[in-house]
RNA sequence: GGGAGGGUAGCGAAGUGGUCAAACGCGGCAGACUGUAAAUCUGUUCCUUCGGGUUCUAUGGUUCAAAUCCAUAUCCUCCCA
């Protein structure tokens, strides 16, 4: 069965929406943050962890699993869910993000991208049909479109001109698409600039997917004040009964600014980045266990969190596995941190319901930045 | 008792007359990270009121100039007795 969505309200101050994406009998509230899982894992989780820390919708990425293990092992193994025993949705990337972190702007074509393989230095060539062929193999319930990431320092003269063949390589992916138990969305892109926004998404649209992303946002030091444009600038042209995606995103504060603006869905490495290298969400801002100041703070992250790292070990316990390099501290870093991005989530929903998104933003900024947020 | 080598910043270790407050590694202290080439990367690490001050086991000496050369002391390691 494909996965679906259906909205559900319409905030009256903001452009917030609640929703569901429906999936095997099982309903996901929207707004919703997915943890990614590049390499069919969600670093360091094991799928018990990843539902019991409430996540929905999962991230796999089609460049990783193209080199290894191979789309085909992964057909073999019966598909992604199965090859990670996982049985929540996942949405497999299409490499798009590897066009702007591993390719070179001479290395994209009209035909596809030249990579320089990262494990052993390969040429590989990349098309949006090849894509589509691989994503289809690995068996995720939601396909990507491959296109072209630029950026946040491209021109408007080079966001034209990629924009335009990200769309020609959308048509042609969804050309080579047949499988009808998979969705497939597609991307809008034209940096902070509202004509190219416009355009993207007006022509991404009437090629009819079954959900719409907004991308190329967050990218090498971008300001906030350009990615709320991005946003600002794409949902208008983006049609309400599907699924609004801003791909990569992240921040506590852009996940609130981006449900704001009308997204639904957000993913990002972040919070198990984060985790691996010692910093912790809290309430009242991001803490970087490594400080010496933790070392006999027992006590844990978060005295509001639920989360079993939380629930269970002290910061000066966490922050010694940290500093000793200790996997267990990964874990339990990532266990609270994605479970603070889901708990924020249910916050955010629980405000659209009431009304009172508004004031759940001024809250949250004052809490987490003491009340010195700038939008920058 | 005889002989050889050596003592450099928190630790290990380069440096053997000026470009040396002294490479590099570790450790320490911070910072960054937004569709994961990312358990990674960056900065900093003698003192300082940022003018400068005090260092290379100690003391004395040679020299315009010493971590570097000489003398003595001291400690460590190894070899022979």
């Amino acid at each position: 069965m494909k996965i679906s969505f259906k909205l559900d309200y319409k905030d009256s101050k903001t452009n917030a929406r609640l929703g569901k994406v429906l999936f095997n009998g099982k309903e996901y509230p929207t707004p919703m943050f997915m943890p990614v899982g590049t390499q069919a894992t969600v670093k360091t989780l094991s799928p018990e962890e990843i539902k019991e820390v409430g996540s929905g919708i999962i991230l796999a990425n089609t460049y990783h699993l193209w080199l290894r293990p191979g789309e085909d092992i992964v057909q073999k193994a019966g598909g992604l869910h199965k090859f990670m025993n996982y049985d929540g949705p996942i949405l497999t990337d299409s490499g798009g993000y590897q066009v702007f972190s591993l390719a070179k702007p001479k290395d994209i074509s009209e035909e596809g991208v030249k990579f320089k393989n990262h494990l052993n230095g390969d040429t590989l060539f990349l098309t949006p049909e090849k894509s589509i062929e691989i994503q289809n193999k690995l068996g995720s319930d939601i396909a990507m479109s491959f296109d072209e990431c630029p950026p946040a320092s491209a021109s408007h003269d080079y966001l034209k001109q990629s924009i335009e063949r990200t769309i020609r390589w959308a048509a042609r992916g969804k050309k080579v698409h047949n499988n009808p138990n998979q969705a497939l969305f597609g991307i809008i892109q034209g940096g902070p600039y509202e004509d190219l926004r416009k355009y993207s998404a007006i022509e991404t649209t009437k090629l009819n997917f079954d959900g719409y992303s907004i991308g190329g946002v967050a990218n090498d030091g971008e300001s906030k004040l350009d990615m709320y444009k991005a946003i600002e600038y794409s949902t208008p042209y983006m049609p309400e009964d599907k699924l609004r995606y801003l791909m990569g995103v992240g921040d506590p504060i852009d996940l609130i600014e981006g449900v704001i603006r009308g997204v639904d869905i957000f993913d990002c490495v972040i919070p198990t980045r984060l985790a691996r290298h010692g910093h912790a969400y809290t309430k009242m801002g991001k803490i970087n266990l490594k400080n010496n100041q933790y070392k006999d703070k027992f006590e844990p992250i978060d005295e509001t969190c639920d989360c079993y790292a939380c629930k269970s070990y002290t910061k000066a316990y966490i922050r010694h596995l940290i500093v000793e390099n200790e996997t267990f501290g990964a874990r339990l870093l990532s266990i609270h941190n994605i479970r603070f991005l889901v708990r924020l989530m249910e916050n955010i929903r629980e405000s659209i319901q009431k009304g009172t998104l508004l004031e759940f933003r001024e809250e949250f900024v004052q809490n987490y930045y003491g009340g010195k947020y700038e939008v920058k």
